[in-house]
RNA sequence: GGUGGAGUGGCCGAGAGGCGAGGCUCAGGACUGCAAAUCCUGCCACACGGGUUCAAAUCCCGUCUCCACCUCCA
């Protein structure tokens, strides 16, 4: 079976064919870490995790860098703001990173790169850069490189150098041409600094990349992922950078969309981003992460309340099966991909035309449950298992692990006498006193279903 | 100005020439002491105007609306 990916580069689908049999090597622009992550951030996550998972699980070796980039202006402004030094204020946002990521069982990456950890190696490049002619350093500490000698550029975005907009910032006297980026600014009063043979200063933002990405996945790699709005200017500098030393850099572009709020794009300026660390007030990780990941990933997600409650209804359909599987069972079940779902994942990641055949094997393990038919119970529930696995969701999985277990059979112990007590009321035909039982019972938010082998108990949460 | 994306039923959300997407909600039915859960049935939509075709949500032409990027961005 082939897996086909949409390229941003050739604009189309096509099969993934790895640079080494057997192994995928992926890299995806992480954090800028200068504020909390909102639900857009974490969507672009949730979305490359499920890459990563259903590419390990086809059997490659997967590869999966994710960078945080803790130095930039932003950072810059956000101390100063803040009266903390730059350093506290990235640590304390990669933390809120990695605690939204954990949340959502996003797993960890291969390695995690930071940008200011990496200036050896970002030197080297611009040496090499300075040293082929690809840049220059005018002597004031920045260090620039130059569009215009490059053999191809702005290839990702499809635009021509001289349609883009000028920007407006007349002062940038250094630089040869008004489109050559910064790769490396130079030291201003008071900034961090690190020191460079064109003198002290810090890095651009798009240098870190190429160099991190070469550092861990070599000259060439299978897979760049990262957000759309990465495209310009982001992607197509680090295309810049690194082919221009030599390399050759990513075979393939992913690009994920956004989370929209009122069909605007989510952004602090706008105001309208929404904290993961707000959202799991109201939903659990594992109800967050299904609705984040319910949408395909090229697809604008519009976000409301009332959107997230409803799929959240459906994935409590779905996780109570498995439970409901667990029971009759006596063991959880098994993990196995229905040809359905293969075939969706394989299709760019369709998770959407996914969900539709976990659908029907919801509906084919209900009825199963009904006919009491065990095997038939056992594969479905295996099928669905398998399928949330994929999309980081499954009920049993640890990560979503709440660590309530003495707890819960200390409840379960109080909530069989109250339930011996309403079987026998049933018992007696007192249906008034069982209701009654059932009723308390529910306003304590435990929900009590009879069912044709006895009752059982269910948080409602 | 350049580049790219979107408009689908009450709501969310796929599809990309013919075959019921799916989910949620709602209505009816089965089951149940009553519920809950579950299953069955129904609700048959593709921004607008033309065109191509035996057949168009899907292709072509035009129009409208919205969003994004153009050196801060997931």
């Amino acid at each position: 079976m082939t897996i086909n990916l949409y390229n941003t580069l050739t604009r189309e689908v096509s099969e993934f064919v790895p640079l080494l049999p057997g192994k995928a090597s992926i890299y995806l622009c992480g954090a800028t870490v200068q504020g909390a992550p909102h639900i857009g951030h974490i969507r672009s996550g949730v979305n490359f995790d499920i890459l990563r998972r259903w590419l390990t699980h086809e059997g490659f070796d997967v590869t999966f860098i994710r960078n945080v980039t803790d130095i930039d202006d932003k950072i810059l402004h956000k101390a100063v703001h803040e009266n903390i030094p730059w350093w506290a204020v990235a640590m304390k946002y990669e933390q809120a990173f990695t605690w939204a990521y954990q949340r959502l069982n996003v797993l960890s990456p291969t390695y995690e790169p930071r940008a200011t950890g990496h200036i050896t190696q970002m030197v080297e490049l611009m040496q090499i850069l300075i040293d082929n002619g690809s840049a220059y350093a005018p002597g004031n500490g920045d260090v620039y490189l130059s569009v215009r000698s490059l053999k191809s550029y702005l290839t990702l975005s499809n635009q021509k150098l001289d349609d883009l907009q000028s920007a407006d910032d007349s002062e940038e006297t250094f630089k040869k041409d008004p489109r050559d980026f910064a790769l490396w600014k130079g030291a201003k009063p008071g900034d961090p600094s690190w020191p460079t043979p064109w003198g002290p200063g810090r890095p651009g933002w798009h240098l870190e990349c190429s160099a991190m990405a070469h550092a861990y996945l070599g000259a060439e790699f299978d897979i760049h992922g990262g957000g759309l709005d990465l495209i310009f200017p982001h992607h197509e500098n680090e295309i810049a950078q690194s082919q221009s030393a030599g390399w050759g850099f990513a075979k393939v572009w992913m690009h994920n969309a956004w989370v929209t709020a009122s069909g605007e794009k989510m952004s602090k300026s706008l105001g309208n981003s929404l904290l993961v660390s707000e959202i799991v007030q109201k939903v659990r990780g594992i109800e967050l992460r299904w609705y984040l990941g319910s949408a395909h990933y090229r697809s604008m997600m519009e976000f409301s309340f009332e959107a997230l409650e409803e799929t959240v209804v459906n994935f409590r359909r779905i996780e109570g099966f498995l439970f409901r599987a667990e029971e009759l069972l006596g063991a959880q079940p098994g993990s196995d991909i229905s040809p359905a779902f293969a075939a969706a994942m394989n299709d760019d990641l369709a998770v959407p035309a996914g969900l539709a055949e976990i659908s029907e094997l919801l509906r084919q393990g209900n009825t199963a449950v009904t006919a009491n038919d065990l095997a038939m119970i056992a594969s479905t529930a295996a099928q669905i298992r398998g399928a949330l696995q994929i999309l980081g969701c499954d009920p049993f999985d640890p990560a979503f692990a709440v660590d309530e277990s003495s707890s819960h059979s200390a409840m379960d112990g109080l909530v069989s006498l109250a339930l011996a007590q309403r079987e026998a009321a049933r018992a007696r035909k007192d249906f008034a006193a069982a209701d009654a039982i059932r009723d308390q019972i529910l306003e304590l938010g435990i929900l009590i279903e009879d069912t044709p082998s006895g009752p059982r108990w269910t948080l409602v949460r």
